[in-house]
DNA sequence: CAGTTTGTTTGATTTGGATCAAGGCTGGCG
DNA sequence: CGCCAGCCTTGATCCAAATCAAACAAACTG
């Protein structure tokens, strides 16, 4: 199924021979370059499900790139209530939010078994006053989050529970395209209940969601597993319902 | 009234007398560094209410500081429908958003008479190669603001009306205490339009939070002008209801 | 300063999603 | 394999905020 050539657990793939350095490094770097930022990062053993990457209130002090599976980010209010903040598929770069405070905001869990790439940011922050464009691609990701987290915002200030499922999903079906994987036929590896959470939905209406949107041959949904059938269907019902304008 | 012995519209008056300058640079710089620093910042005439700073889709080259008065951002989807994104107060950093995509990703909009510092980022990026902290300090920015963006998106996705607008009160009233103005007694140079598009409630639910929170004795609403009459009472509208544990 | 426009308040009604409740899957484990 | 616990689905009811409606206050405008 899978085509690349590499196994995504493998912990010895440089950056540069990594699929997905397109993703984490839009930037262009030399390959020298490359080498020096490969020696600060350090690649784990693969993660279980359930194994956390760093908790909230852990002090800072490296962001982290997924390389395979996925990882969920979340923190806990004052009323112990859980909140998740985030989905993180191969290629995305989290932990930025601990940057600020010098202890992160959140937690991270992996979804799945996973591997993540650690970055020390310390050691990046140095590295950026010798590569110029480095610093740039870190403005750039958080930027990028500020951006996204805005339109999360729209979406949860101003849509219907409709619009926020279909949303959620034309979001993951794009994340998969851009690695190449398709954006038709995926697995969610969240729980209902996360999905909700994050989407401010209960367990029923994300459930109620995925009901009608199969009666209306919009996605087959399969317990996790979806099938966009009819994407400009989901696009209609991601926008609000004004169309042929 | 005002305390200070400068101008806040004063166009001259350099980093190192402003009166923000521990509130928009958190940071400790050498007296030589806030020298360059002073340099590339550009102090504009004032802006008259409803006057831009910069729109959605321009080109990205500056981030601003508000000096004085205060600044909406917002940005209009697809269907053309207005979201309030943010309102910035004195010694407050905003722009950040269009570095990702080197354009705006909001529009900026003078609420009232304003002043605001324009940083060339294009320099700034530069100077940070050779100020590391300054480097630090925009990270920190940044990255503040993803955590405050997450904090609002809890707002948006878990809360009550009442809830909303009363966090939304004391998040004001903490940001005027950081300027060591007055927490308790102070104008919303916003319209209820804006402050609910940015809560994601209508203008009617505002006006009626507002006679609620009035009737019992929490706030003195007149007009614009707020009064916070019993800050545990609205500690309390804010949270969960559940006290006392 | 009258007239118009824009913003605010309050009331009546509607409605989308939460909550409450119950039954059906599924997957992990002895 | 079969049991159990957690997850998911579907239905019935309820409630908070949206919508609709109208009167009022404030801010511009000529």
């Amino acid at each position: 199924m899978d085509t690349r050539s590499n196994c995504p657990h493998d912990q010895r793939v440089s950056c540069l021979d990594c699929s997905l350095k397109h993703v984490c490094l839009p930037i262009t770097l030399e390959a020298g370059d490359i080498e020096k930022l490969d020696n600060i990062i350090a690649r784990g053993k693969p993660l279980h499900k359930g194994n956390h990457i760093y908790r909230q209130h852990d002090s800072f002090s490296s962001i982290f790139a997924v390389r395979s599976g996925s990882v969920k980010s979340y923190s806990i209010d004052e009323e112990g209530e859980e909140l998740v903040t985030g989905f993180y598929f191969p290629g995305e770069v989290l932990g930025m939010d601990g940057i600020g405070q010098n202890q992160h905001a959140s937690s991270a869990v992996a979804m799945e078994t996973s591997s993540v790439c650690q970055i020390p940011f310390h050691n990046l922050g140095e590295l950026s006053q010798t590569i110029p464009s480095l610093q740039q691609n870190c403005f750039q990701i958080m930027s990028q989050e500020i951006v996204e987290d805005r339109r999360l915002m729209a979406l949860l200030s101003k849509s219907h529970s409709d619009q926020r499922v279909a949303t959620f999903l034309l979001t993951i079906s794009a994340r998969k395209s851009r690695n190449r994987l398709s954006g038709t036929l995926f697995r969610l590896p969240m729980s209902r209940g996360d999905m909700g959470n994050y989407l401010g939905l209960t367990v029923e209406t994300i459930s109620r969601v995925f009901s009608r949107l199969q009666k209306q041959q919009v996605v087959l949904v399969n317990n996790k597993d979806i099938t966009i059938l009819d994407m400009d269907g989901l696009r209609v019902a991601a926008g609000t319902k004004v169309e042929f304008s």
